[in-house]
DNA sequence: GCTTGACCTGTGTGCAGGACACAGACTTAT
DNA sequence: ATAAGTCTGTGTCCTGCACACAGGTCAAGC
């Protein structure tokens, strides 16, 4: 199986299958005559693998460390269980600084509709931005 | 005023005045002597603007943009307005986003509290997480 | 005068997770 | 044979800085 038919089978990017075939996590053979590179079963059943973890939110380096124990014929149940805890704390973080930065887009931007234009000055590139409270 | 005493009165990293420096916002004067970069009240107004903005979700792209209107003494309110319209458009959608993955997360999370550990098979490196619906 | 050590500087590189550009090889129709 | 269109691997780019590094600078001490 090449590149773009794996890709497009998991309904993802070849250059999305590339990356993580540079990572080092498929392990396609090298067809000699052309270098084209050829996946296997195994890598399509590790890519879907790699796919829903990223779904869930685990980051490429986490994957990595779940797929060591696993190769090592392991289980990596608790690895998963104590990572995703992180990652979800991370995901609350960032929803937290999002949903404030929305909120403070959206206050600024409905006050300057009925604010006026005013051009530049030598101590002031924008009034609008600039005068805005809490910058 | 050197970068540290620049980047210190303004509460950001020397790192972030040299970026912003390094992307043509600052003009600082050199040393000769010693070619250390040397910052005035104008680049120090400048950085002001700049930090407010990116508070306010603005791209150091749009900062850019709206620099460059500035600076040929036209008014960037327009400007101004129109790009906080989409960049709280990108919010809005980012935060859908976060919300949608922490509450995934959230309940993959609770769910495995519950399941047992499995080795991993030819087939399945995870069941926790091959096994988890909508992935 | 000279050294020591703390602090400062500019430049270069790294990060996540791929997207994109490019040139060359392949395939198919003519 | 040749032209167009598709595919491939490799390398670079993106955001907004943070960090590493080697070397310069400066005040204090001997």
């Amino acid at each position: 199986m090449l590149v773009s038919q794996l890709a497009k089978e998991l309904n993802v990017s070849a250059d999305t299958v590339r990356f993580y075939t540079r990572e080092g996590f498929l392990k396609p053979n090298k067809n000699p005559t052309n270098g084209y590179k050829n996946y296997s079963n195994a890598d399509k059943r590790c890519l879907h693998f790699i796919i829903s973890a990223r779904h869930l939110g685990f980051s490429v380096e986490d994957i990595r460390q779940i797929l060591a124990v696993s190769v090592k014929g392991k289980t990596p149940c608790p690895l998963v269980r104590e990572l995703i805890q992180k990652r979800l704390a991370e995901a609350q973080k960032r929803f937290d600084e999002v949903l404030a930065l929305r909120d403070h887009m959206k206050r600024a931007m409905e006050s300057w509709q009925s604010k006026p234009d005013k051009l530049p000055t030598g101590s002031m590139v924008c009034h609008l931005i600039e005068s805005w409270p809490g910058s």
